[in-house]
DNA sequence: GTTGCAATTAAACGATTGTTCAATTCTTTT
DNA sequence: AAAAGAATTGAACAATCGTTTAATTGCAAC
């Protein structure tokens, strides 16, 4: 059951996230004053402050439920085939995942150094988690993981995708998965 | 022959650039106030803009000069063998050479939307024919390049590699680049 | 030692920043 | 319609920013 929006400060709230997103992304946290998000809005800088305790919190929460939107996605998807499978399927949600959420994954590794210590602390830890996911998968799959440079270079290939990936390209999102699915499987064989 | 550095100016500089460049790649650009790179050197703000018109042009010459000293460097070690010598010699040549530089290298795409369209543009140009250097190279071992995201995929592969290496860990830098060596040998099979 | 130029300083500039707060408006409840 | 509470404003705050400039220092040539 869904509780009542009746109050506008309920209504706004996405507001103000989607235009911290928004902003962020296009031009850096850093470049991003907090009157240019309140006129994003359509309010005074002031009132910013009924939504957020102030701008660090803004930038931490949306990474923050970025990454666990990014494991719980992936614990509900997580088939319990084979290995191979599991590394397939893996590999076909990380990058239709991360596809549809360009901007907070773009914030989410462009603006690590601007979080606070214990923020930082946070947000790498989920990251770890989920670097830990592919890393099974591939033990799994017969890979030394010993070193993580498999697991590494895997994931910098997959995340990589979001640097030159636009819609409506020449390649189609899941053709653009397949190929990288044909790749992945090569590199653990090797 | 070298010109003579007698005046106290020509000493001066590259201690400016050697402080902008650890602060800009610690810190982030934008986070770098004038001044803390002033007292790196152990001098006042405003004795900066003898050796700089300003912020940006600090910058921007640590990536130009980067992006320049990286295109040279390709073409006086690219090696005149069979397209997969080359392509393997790329790939070490591409891991040492960013294994030496990760500060600056950090910085070039860390920092890319601090510059200003102008800047932009140059970087982005030098950055287009690295790109096509490997594509190049690729096309001559087979691969496919019509879409470009083979080469992409490599790129991203190989440029990863800098967001975790730190000297003193497991692999040394010649068995990292040996083993991207055959990671890459292997996808432009597949 | 004096002249002249290069280098540096210290101070100031205007602009912008995140954030706060008393005063005001709007909305809801009685 | 009156009262209460929530939401918003607009102005102000202290701090910090990149950059400029007049005054000062340091150094080399004569």
């Amino acid at each position: 059951m869904a509780r009542k929006l009746g109050s506008s400060s309920e209504k706004t709230r996405p507001l103000v996230r989607a235009a911290a997103l928004r902003l962020f992304a296009r031009d850096g946290y850093a470049a991003v004053p907090m009157r240019q998000i309140a006129a994003d809005v359509g309010v005074q800088a002031g009132a910013l402050y009924r939504y957020t305790p102030d701008k660090q919190s803004l930038l931490f929460e949306l990474m923050h439920v970025h990454m666990e939107e990014l494991l719980t996605a992936w614990r509900e998807v997580m088939p319990d085939g084979s290995p191979l499978d599991r590394l397939d399927a893996f590999v076909r949600f990380h990058i239709h995942h991360h596809m549809d959420r360009a901007e907070v994954v773009f914030i989410s590794y462009m603006e690590l150094r601007n979080l606070t210590p214990e923020n930082f602390m946070v947000i790498e830890e989920m990251r770890a988690e989920y670097e830990k996911v592919l890393e099974d998968i591939l033990a799994e799959c017969g890979v030394d993981t010993d070193d993580k440079l498999t697991t590494l270079a895997v994931l910098a290939m997959l995340t990589g995708v979001n640097t030159w990936y636009r819609e409506g390209g020449l390649l189609g999102r899941t053709a653009i998965a397949e190929r990288y699915v044909g790749m992945v499987r090569c590199l653990v064989k090797a």
